[in-house]
DNA sequence: TTGTAAGCGTTATCAC
DNA sequence: GTGATAACGCTTACAA
């Protein structure tokens, strides 16, 4: 078992200084062709590789990128995720991936946890226990620790910094309309508690959308379901009780649920009821009927997210911070007419 | 922007030394109560948190591992991650994730660079490349170099080091028995190539549970799909030109393509073919027909996985490697007969 | 052309 | 009870 070999060893073992390993090493100037020769021989014979915490503890940076997400084994995540690890890589950034559960501690602990040197910056997307908290000190605090925090997704006003959203509003409100185009008038929305501000915002497309065309606007076609739990309960009552021709859901899986259930009631998807849910992930793309959704482009988010930490991290820019908008591309697949 | 605060600061605001400020936060008896107080006030004060980065050069630990993936958006490599997160978070460890993406070079680069000082131990599952080509001298590398190293799901039997895999033979077999005793006999096996450990061992169940059933093994019946493409043409073709009334798909993708294939071909499900697939993902909860499945526990794979790494960074225990072998379990829905 | 020394933030040893 | 010093591995003025 040889351990890794250090500047220091390398000096020892060729009787010079540890500097002088050090330029020679950097190819520097400084050093004669010789003395270079030998140590970048020697040093090649043993891999010398430097010592990134060393590195890191001279130079102030890490290269180091924390992200901070509710859950991984969830599509849309995962795939902001991969935008982010594929961009940081190229930029030579690793990632440092902390999951917080839905959950407030968790978030508050793993950003301490990171932010004690650890990273360079951070990108992250609010638990479902923050959001409905709304208590955002820990990231002020590591903001105001001068340490860069990208906000992507499930993000809050009340945070100053750099933030990667969906268009929520803009593409949920297209979706109804495609869906009125199409003929359909007692359009119910499948949504979670309201304190996640992109349901909020989808909510008011949706609404907007109905106001618009001049339809009657429900109240009782909202559903509200508990954030990852069962609630097969509700939906079944919901479809029993209302007249309802199409959906729009805030999310894939709830459209997968309700389709279920709906075609488990007799009716046609989508003739009697058409659907169209958010994430394009692959339950949508295998369900029957395959379901039309909005594609979220996570990756494109994951890797814009990058992009505008790493510049703040390299840049150290100003104060006025950015909020970039992906635009969301309805999918249309054999849940909806076309 | 108040910048974190170290211990050199706080010394010279107090008008002590490092070392004194040192004990008192760490409440050496050494340190009278009224300096204690004093310097422990202070630092709370000012929020004082020790940086990482110089305790991981001091100690020769980071307190990090390093998980090298195939591929970040796939639910098992996810459930899988989740448990290595958890286990690792209760430990104290945090968990730098990169991605293969299937390519060889990325999972030499990606290793070479956490194995400079950046982690204690590393988590690996094998890149399909790297099992394509039977090379693991930079896993050999970083072995030698004392780091630990635990492979998991897509191992090698080339590697000395920590493992924790699937019974994929006696699951397999196991799957297929299932299948015969509800009165199929023309079984087919739909997979990847063999080159990968786990495809090879399922496809070693699946043959042996043929022939103890005295059914005639059929290579016909075998279909080998390229990983990760499409393959749709492939899939018609083979359930065209086949007799087949049961297949066993050694993941979850291959099984609901080809039961939507065979769908479409006017045959019933479970009633004419039946379908096993490996992965109990969100896909086969939500397919039509439920799709049967062999769950692999990923979490408990993960947990297990970070269990063997973590004792052996501790414990610098001896070179008797071992290997834990996870249980899968059959699930049956709507896809089989029951 | 090479070497010395200071410094990054921390801890441990030893001296006062 | 407190402080100076060295060390972790590396870089970089600055001396020699």
């Amino acid at each position: 078992m040889k351990k890794r070999v250090t500047l220091k060893q390398i000096a020892r073992e060729l009787e010079v200084s540890v500097s002088t390993v050090s330029k020679a090493l950097k190819n520097s100037e400084e050093i004669s062709r010789d003395t270079k020769d030998k140590i970048q021989a020697f040093a090649k014979l043993y891999n010398y590789r430097p010592n990134n915490i060393a590195l890191s503890l001279k130079n102030k940076n890490t290269k180091n990128i924390g992200v901070i997400i509710p859950d991984i084994v969830h599509h849309f995540f995962t795939t902001v995720f991969r935008g982010i690890e594929q961009y940081a890589g190229k930029k030579g950034y690793n990632v440092m991936i902390c999951v917080s559960d839905e959950s407030f501690e968790k978030e508050v602990l793993n950003m301490e946890l990171l932010a004690n040197g650890s990273v360079d910056g951070f990108i992250l997307s609010l638990s479902a226990e923050t959001q409905e908290r709304n208590d955002y000190n820990h990231i002020k605090e590591v903001l105001g620790q001068g340490i860069p925090v990208v906000l992507f997704d499930r993000v809050s006003k009340d945070v100053l910094c750099d933030k990667v959203i969906l268009n929520d509003q803009e593409i949920a409100y297209e979706a109804v309309k495609v869906m009125i185009g199409s003929g359909k008038t007692k359009i119910a929305l499948v949504t979670t508690e309201n304190y996640f501000n992109v349901s909020s915002n989808r909510a008011q497309g949706f609404e907007k959308a109905i106001r618009d065309a001049n339809l009657a606007f429900d109240e009782n076609l909202i559903l509200t379901l508990p954030y990852q739990s069962e609630g097969d309960e509700l939906i079944r009552d919901f479809f029993e009780s209302n007249t309802i021709d199409a959906v729009l859901c805030v999310n894939e899986i709830f459209a997968i649920k309700c389709m279920d259930v709906v075609q488990r009631q007799g009716k046609r998807v989508p003739e009697d009821i058409s659907f169209i849910g958010f994430t394009n992930g692959i339950l949508s793309k295998y369900s029957t009927p395959r379901l039309s959704t909005v594609a979220q482009h996570g990756e494109r988010m994951g890797e814009t997210a990058a992009k505008l930490l790493i510049d703040r991290i390299e840049n150290d820019v100003d104060d006025n911070f950015r909020t970039e908008v992906i635009s969301g591309t309805l999918i249309q697949r054999d849940s909806t007419i076309n």
